[in-house]
RNA sequence: GGGCCCAUAGCUUAGAUCGGCUGGAGCGCCCGGCUGAUAACCGGGAGGUCGCGCGUUCAAAUCGCGUUGGGCCCA
């Protein structure tokens, strides 16, 4: 075929209105448009109008995990929040009235560590003197000012959230609803006290959960011990400990009740000994002690050494209650085959301890008070904090000849998550919440929700709720919620589950502080014996405020109106690690009080993480500041890298160029919005007037493929937000940004914008160039709030706010796999070609004569042929011709096959002088094109151009002229010795020189 | 020690469910080209034992088992 440059001439009248559409600045300057963008959400209440939008629309109850109140959020906080508004908004789009209210998590260690720093307290004695009405009051401040720093940072990211109304943990509606929750599970018989063994940390003496335990390795001493055998004193039982400072509490000595035991006679040159240990450690026990031999005098089963009688370490007064098995061998199925096999045994001091101890009926003896210090109880060390007498503890056991071996040990230890201090166990009285009770409640809720992904739920939450043990609620603190909790001498207890019950208390006044230490006096008269209540001065565990979210942000059960209209919750999302924190504390919690897990579907997602992998720091110094990212790149590339960086449940590195090439993406797309803003503009383009009923018979084919790419590009975006694969959805955007919209869709139809004459092609150009970016507006909006609108109302969006635009689902009747696959063809054939002629030494400026297709069947001819003016446009050919498989071109025995992908070509590198004439005109055109650009000209701005240059060439030009004055507006092109103008320029063209003058015409 | 996740180019990664063409991109480096929307872009070059081993199969980055290293959670 021959191929004819430029549209069909076919005109139709168009409509014509006021065009609505804006041009948008020439750069992408993100916080520009950022900050022009949310000072328009601002003064025109655009969030509440869309909210207001969708009032009538389904209700949909989001609950925001309450991030706890540091007052600046990091990386961790704004992915966690960029995911939570991406979905909130996409169900928006789609019509739901969704609930949107952000938490803050406002009680707790954290703040009153800060507070304590601040004013310079070290212990809850200080505190104390200090007064906890003004300690409290202190903590209350100073987590309102951080609540509101923190919101400002969450709004810079674009999030749109209830900001005005946030639920707030340490409100009195809110704290009612943890009380309720307190007496729903006393009420079941959930809520009990006990004396037991709890993870303590020494410095905030206060109990600590699991979940506020940060292990890391420690080093302590490792020891061995003799315990002499009460009736055989020369024979030792050989136990070991990692710490020695409980070796005063030593009740018990535990064995393995399968292992053998063996008493052993160590000996070497310097001297000899019998010990008794597992069989299996005999020998490195003997190296251990420096011994050279042993011989194995006698062996047992463990299980046949319970009871045996030893000598203890210390003597203790009465204050240690001896029972049968005080000071004998007991067994337990937790010893290792380790060190000696025999495990000192303090049930005041582990919780396995604390287990055996009860089997075996030991009363624990915990000499220890809050702060971590001895008491009278072992007068020996009595002041002391406990960690530091183990050298102390050492040295004592080897003036009695006792040691048998000291060494160190690295090992993971448990440290308080706030103040870093190594965690102790104490035997102290608790309030717990029999989680156990409702286990299997609680598994069949984790089977009922739906997790992304799935194994988050399936393997790790079921795993973890399987291992529940009780949950300790009650802290030794002051900034928490108090516990509700009555009690009188005579042991009644009384459960306080709303303040109007508060009534019937002495000391209550109305609206006061429900807080510590205000409600500590209120007391109630006994209704048992008539004597006086006085409140336990425990605290709640601050993931109980969380975990009662789901009803106390709803102001239930005081409120019940909210209650009856949102509840339940259907979606939460967190990071990974709330597999023991939140998404666990809720659904005890949630099954306590409802028998149901306070959600219908979990997302978890993962961490941000350094460059290298590592967890981010202050001490690592490798801490990336959200709001810095922001500032360089804008909130849009920020939220852009993160989701698309990863799936979003797998852990992220950071990486710095990772807001710059999300950046570059949008970048482009701006590009592209650019550019048809600038034609449609000229043109008065008004997208209003057109439907694509009424374009349909003008489009041409590419423009039916972008269609069709457009379509799929919806499909993948709706397809990623609903399986919650949010790295799809930024990798859709970006192939179908980068190369079906910019790199290649816009070349396309480059030529029908340049022509200067409206027509009903060029019309249909526009259409699917205008509907292409308004695609990417609303398909990008969740992802990126902020240049979507800025392109949305530039573009003439006919709503105020793209979000408030209807979510489209795809269209899956303009699919054109057909036209897609032609496509892709000829992108193919293209490549080849460049790569051919790079070979050849051929400028893509310099049409090519012919390229032969021969197709592997007629079938991929056919398909080529469908954009074979396309193929001839962008591969710059003046000819494409058609071989039938098997045979060559006629008469060309010079021209080898290339193969293509379904195919092989032929290409005719013979220049004609037709073709040297137009190659040189494209050079002229290419060079007056700089040199308007280098003159800043406008687009539509008409130039003069005077040219000098050697008659051959002058000659060619002249045969071009009217198609270089068209491409370059030129008015006037004329041929002299001595160019003039604005600008004049030597250029070298293919070895000969060209002089340009160039000025702008008036 | 247990449960779960991850491992692909110098770096970040696609390739999942459903094994199948020559394992694709981006960033960085070198060479060439193109450019009136684009401080963009295109082509070529260099760079891969798909952590390692064994197995299943006509065929394995993909499935199974084992192993090493990293992460999360626990003991």
């Amino acid at each position: 075929m021959n191929v004819s440059h430029g549209p069909p001439d076919k005109t139709v009248p168009v409509p014509r209105r006021i065009a609505m559409i804006k041009q948008i600045q020439a750069n992408y300057s993100a916080p520009a448009v950022e900050k022009e963008v949310q000072d328009f959400w601002t003064s025109e209440h655009v969030y509440q109008k869309t909210k207001e939008l969708r009032s009538a629309g389904e209700r949909f109850y989001f609950l925001d995990g309450p991030p706890y109140t540091t007052g600046s959020i990091h990386l961790g906080t704004a992915m966690n929040k960029t995911v939570k508004d991406i979905l909130i908004r996409y169900w928006r789009m789609n019509g739901y009235n969704v609930r949107d209210q952000p938490g803050f998590d406002m009680h707790g260690l954290p703040i009153e560590v800060q507070v304590e720093k601040k004013i310079g307290v070290h212990s809850k004695k200080e505190i104390e003197t200090l007064g906890i009405d003004k300690f409290v009051q202190t903590c209350k401040d100073f987590a309102y000012g951080l609540h509101a720093s923190m919101t400002e940072q969450f709004k810079s990211l674009g999030v749109w959230m209830d900001w005005e109304h946030p639920y707030q943990t340490l409100r009195p509606e809110y704290m009612e609803s943890a009380w309720w929750t307190a007496r729903r599970a006393f009420d079941r018989g959930l809520l009990k006290d006990s004396s037991r063994v709890v993870t303590w940390c020494p410095r905030c003496e206060t109990a600590l959960a699991e979940a506020e335990i940060d292990y890391w390795d420690e080093t302590d001493p490792s020891v061995m011990v003799r315990f002499p055998l009460k009736d055989e004193k020369d024979v030792s039982l050989l136990i070991w400990t990692t710490t020695p400072w409980t070796l005063p509490s030593n009740m018990a000595v535990a064995v393995h009740p399968d292992e053998v035991y063996a008493e052993v006679r160590m000996s070497s040159a310097k001297g000899a000994e019998t010990v008794i240990v597992m069989k299996s450690q005999a020998e490195y026990v003997m190296k251990a002690g420096g011994y050279e031999k042993f011989e194995v005098l006698g062996e047992k089963k463990g299980k046949d050494m319970v009871g045996i009688a030893y000598e203890p370490p210390f003597e203790i007064g009465d204050c240690l209650r001896r029972t049968e098995y005080t000071y004998r061998v007991v067994d337990a199925p937790y010893v290792e085959k380790d060190n000696t096999g025999l495990v000192h045994t303090a049930p005041g001091f582990g919780p396995d301890d604390f287990d055996t101890g009860r089997r075996y009926g030991l009363v624990p003896f915990c000499p220890v008070g809050e702060a971590g210090r001895f008491t009278d109880d072992f007068p020996l060390m009595a002041g002391r904090k406990v960690r530091t007498v183990n050298e102390d503890v050492i040295k004592y056991l080897d003036e009695k000849h006792l040691l048998y071996n000291t060494a160190k040990v690295k090992h993971r230890y448990g440290h308080c998550w706030r103040c870093k201090t190594p965690i102790i166990y104490r035997n102290t009285r608790q309030w717990f919440i029999d989680v156990p009770a409702i286990k299997g409640k609680m598994l069949s809720e984790v089977d009922r929700v739906r997790w992304t992904p799935p194994w988050a739920g399936a393997a790790r939450e079921k795993n973890w709720v399987e291992g529940a043990r009780d949950w300790c609620v009650s802290r030794q603190r002051y900034w928490g919620i108090p516990l509700p909790i009555w009690e009188c001498s005579c042991g009644a207890k009384k459960v306080v589950g709303q303040y109007s019950e508060l009534k019937e208390g002495d000391g209550y006044t109305e609206g006061m502080d429900i807080h510590r230490p205000w409600i500590d006096k209120v007391t109630f008269k006994c209704p048992k014996c008539g004597g006086t209540m006085h409140r336990i001065p425990d605290v709640m565990d601050v993931w109980f405020d969380s975990g009662v979210a789901a009803w106390a942000d709803l102001g239930y059960p005081a409120k019940k109106d909210e209650f009856e209209k949102w509840w339940p919750p259907r979606f939460i999302v967190e990071a990974q690690d709330q597999t023991r924190g939140w998404f666990y504390t809720q659904l005890a919690a949630g099954v306590v009080s409802f028998d149901r897990a306070p959600y219908d579907e979990v997302m978890m997602h993962g961490w941000m993480l350094d460059s290298k992998g590592r967890k981010m720091s202050k001490s690592l110094g490798n801490v990336v500041e959200p709001l810095e990212v922001i500032s360089q790149y804008g909130a849009d590339a920020l939220r852009f890298y993160m989701i698309m960086a990863n799936a979003p449940w797998e852990d992220t590195s950071f990486q710095k160029t990772g807001p710059k090439d999300a950046w570059k993406v949008l970048n482009t797309y701006w590009n592209v919005v650019n550019f048809a803003s600038m034609y449609m503009v000229i043109d008065k383009y008004d997208p209003a007037a057109h439907t694509l009923t009424e374009v349909s018979p003008h489009l041409r084919d590419e423009d039916r493929w972008m269609l069709s790419r457009t379509e799929k590009m919806k499909q993948a975006v709706t397809d990623g937000l609903e399986s919650r694969e949010l790295h799809r959805v930024a990798r859709a955007l970006t192939d179908y940004i980068m190369e079906d919209l910019s790199r290649w869709y816009v070349h396309l139809i480059r030529d029908r914008s340049w022509d200067e004459e409206s027509s009903a092609d060029k019309t249909a150009s526009y259409f699917m160039l205008h509907r292409a970016v308004m695609a990417v507006a609303l398909a990008m909006a969740p992802v990126c709030p902020h240049i979507t609108e800025k392109v949305y109302r530039s573009m003439g969006g006919k709503l105020e706010s793209v979000h408030m635009e209807d979510w489209a689902p795809a269209d899956q009747t303009l699919f054109n796999d057909g036209l897609e696959h032609s496509m892709s063809l000829i992108q193919n054939i293209i490549e080849i070609v460049a790569a051919e002629r790079a070979k050849m030494g051929s400028k893509l400026r310099w049409p090519l004569k012919a390229v032969y297709v021969r197709g592997k069947d007629e079938k991929v001819n056919a398909a080529v042929k469908v954009f074979d003016a396309v193929l001839a446009q962008q591969g710059n050919l003046k000819q494409v011709q058609y071989l039938a498989a098997g045979t060559v071109v006629p008469g060309r025995t010079d021209m080898a096959p290339v193969p293509f992908s379904e195919g092989d070509l032929f290409i005719d590198f013979e220049v004609t002088p037709e073709i040297e004439a137009e190659g040189y005109a494209r050079e002229l055109i290419r060079r007056i094109q700089q040199m308007r650009k280098d003159l800043k000209l406008n687009v539509e701005d008409s130039i003069n151009c005077e040219v000098k240059a050697e008659p051959h060439l002058a000659e060619l030009f002249t045969a071009w002229r009217d198609h270089i004055c068209g491409e370059v507006r030129a008015k006037q092109l004329s041929f002299t010795d001595s160019p003039g103008g604005d600008a004049v320029k030597d250029w070298d063209i293919t070895g000969k020189t060209v002089t340009i003058g160039l000025s702008k015409a008036q």
